[in-house]
DNA sequence: TGAAAATATATGCAAGTGCATTTAAAAATC
DNA sequence: GATTTTTAAATGCACTTGCATATATTTTCA
């Protein structure tokens, strides 16, 4: 009925609204956080962080596309510029001709180390601290849902 | 203690690239959306709901930025290019010499109440319905804490 | 008042992104 | 096993964004 389908919209937009303006407003301050401190931009964390998390520290552009939210083209590119900075390797894929490995360097591995306390500390000031502990959980798990339908 | 403080920033962690990752993905399906339905970024629909919202359908830029999160520079060429495509105009402020007035035009309004049922049903389908009423308030209310702290 | 500081907007340039397409190799199909 | 289809990765081009700065105007205040 009307009114009760208006009340549902208002509150479904709503917390649409405040979730993407909370989101975009936290993820900027930290960003922030981190050129402040001289380091790249968290998309380069994000890769670096699934290499090291790889079987040998290695993956394919493919892989890092599944891992992330990023696009083709713009993995393609991330990588070239994150190799050009010296934090990983792009070598032949032995067993794929068509395919790179991307491989993490001891220089990644150091601006990683580097970069995690500042990372940390940003999202404990930017985003943890404005919450409680059981917040984070029951964030944490209602979003679940909808990142877990976005699994091709 | 280590082992409490350990807990404590998994959860935060864990938290916060949820938080990133659900908005990101949904935010990008919802584009996806009103992009197959043949309209403009949801950037312009939120400039110019600021519009209609406005006294008299019209904003300065500085005040636009401030409703959203925009940078100057970004509500500078923004306003451009709707007023380029027609959905607003760019008139001289009569009481701010430096300023510009932005207004809302007919075919502004026009877009609004054509991009809304389409803008509204990928919120829906793509958001709301993955969760229930409660969800939505409360997730609401949690993240009403972290975007409040921006008021500058 | 008149110089200095602050505010509003615009813009050149470099860098990043989206789209469409290209190239090359692997997999599937017949 | 040759041909078609699919998959991996790169790239040219146009558009968007970020940064620094320019320009004009208003505000402040000595």
């Amino acid at each position: 009925m009307q009114n009760h389908d208006t009340r549902h919209e208002d509150l479904s937009m709503d917390a649409w609204v405040r979730l993407q303006r909370a989101s975009t407003a936290v993820l900027e301050r930290v960003e922030a956080r981190l050129k402040a401190a001289g380091f790249p931009p968290l998309g380069w964390y994000d890769v670096l962080l699934e290499l090291r998390r790889a079987e040998d520290r290695s993956l394919r552009p493919v892989e890092i596309e599944r891992h992330t939210l990023l696009a083709q083209y713009n993995v393609s590119r991330l990588i070239d510029r994150i190799a050009a900075a010296g934090y990983a390797d792009k070598k032949k894929s032995p067993e794929d001709g068509r395919g790179i490995k991307v491989c993490l360097t001891r220089k990644g591995e150091t601006l990683l180390e580097e970069m995690w306390p500042v990372y940390r500390e940003a999202v404990q000031r930017e985003f943890a601290e404005h919450m409680s502990d059981s917040d984070m959980k029951t964030i944490s798990s209602i979003l679940k849902k909808l990142v877990s339908q976005s699994v091709k």
